[in-house]
DNA sequence: ACCTTATTGAACCGATTAGTTCTATATGAA
DNA sequence: TTCATATAGAACTAATCGGTTCAATAAGGT
């Protein structure tokens, strides 16, 4: 065997994440990702096929490792996981603001149509994760229907995080103020 | 008096805003700018002081001519508005997808600090026009909170615009229960 | 020592970027 | 006509872009 290779994929994308999800797609550099990564333009594209893969790469990452995905899966399945998962967003204890995820909704258009794929598909995991907590519950409006609000409100939370002026205990306290009303539904 | 201008300043903006608006800051050049406006670079550069201003110029127009921004002050003040503004929006008429203001969030860490402000405040005009249709209903809530609600739900709806796999009857049917929902608070 | 692979860094490509300046021409008012 | 301004377009800078290739070197296993 020849010599070992001293990054993992993994370490890589968990380090270009970062870059993609503050700056987005177009304003991420070659040169940003090299910095941030540690890994020479030469072995980024040893590993990776391009820029755009580079980014998809790490978006589906993203999807897969954040924190806060398991809250959405603890036993009981109910309104408490949804708070928790909320709650957990609104509250950013990492230094990045907002969700990757819901970010490059914004970059769609820029992206190959995979990315169209990439991301309905995700969108649709965490329904599903949704789905399964509001099934638990009684509620009047069926649980699809409620499902898809609270997606979306999950989305406006998410985007409302790059601008500085909305507080965390404001969002916080939103949350508190959404949860109120669909457990009383 | 000498040679008339044959551009205004707001034809400029009126077709430049349509860009910045698909693409976002970084992804948007100045040679699409020059064929979109049909505006030379340097009738652009005497106009507008550089990109930047040119964006924020942009985003400034949109809100304050944007189509729907008259539904929610219409009398009498109330749900009906609100429901009118939530449904000319989930509707998108026009070819453009989602709502300029909500997918620049994305990008205010690209722009100078004015641009957090600028946003900010347009932002705080908006809610003050849901503030005063909430405030005319009853509601158990609060009306700021409730404000704060519908204002997240209304950044939700616009963001997922981007993603094609966002049916426009699937959203209008999100809207119309989000409507019935906090109609019977 | 040998072989294989990993990594680095530089060089290069063609294209594009934002931004500036200049000239020639067009236009209309006085 | 004269004067002031507006426009188009080219020229240009200095830097950057994504992308590719190559040679030198480093590091492990056999």
């Amino acid at each position: 065997m020849g010599r070992p290779k001293n990054f993992s994929r993994e370490e890589v994308l968990e380090k270009a994440m970062p870059l993609f999800w503050k700056r987005g797609y177009a304003d991420t550099g070659l040169q940003d990702l090299e910095k941030a990564t540690g890994v020479n333009k030469s072995g980024l594209y040893s590993e990776f096929k391009n820029k755009e893969d580079l980014f998809l790469e790490a978006l589906e990452h993203y999807t897969k490792t954040r924190k806060g995905r398991g809250l959405l899966t603890q036993e009981p399945f109910g309104w408490n996981n949804i708070e928790a998962f909320l709650t957990f967003k609104a509250e950013r204890k990492d230094g990045i603001k907002g969700c990757f995820a819901v970010n490059s909704m914004r970059d769609v258009d820029l992206l190959p149509a995979r990315a169209q794929t990439q991301m309905s598909d995700s969108r649709a995991r965490l329904k599903e994760k949704f789905h399964r907590n509001i099934a638990a519950e009684k509620t009047d409006l069926s649980a699809e229907a409620l499902t898809e609000l609270v997606v979306t409100f999950f989305s406006g939370l998410c985007i409302e995080q790059n601008l500085k002026s909305e507080k965390t205990d404001l969002q916080s306290r939103k949350v508190e103020d959404f949860m109120r009303i669909i457990r009383s539904l």
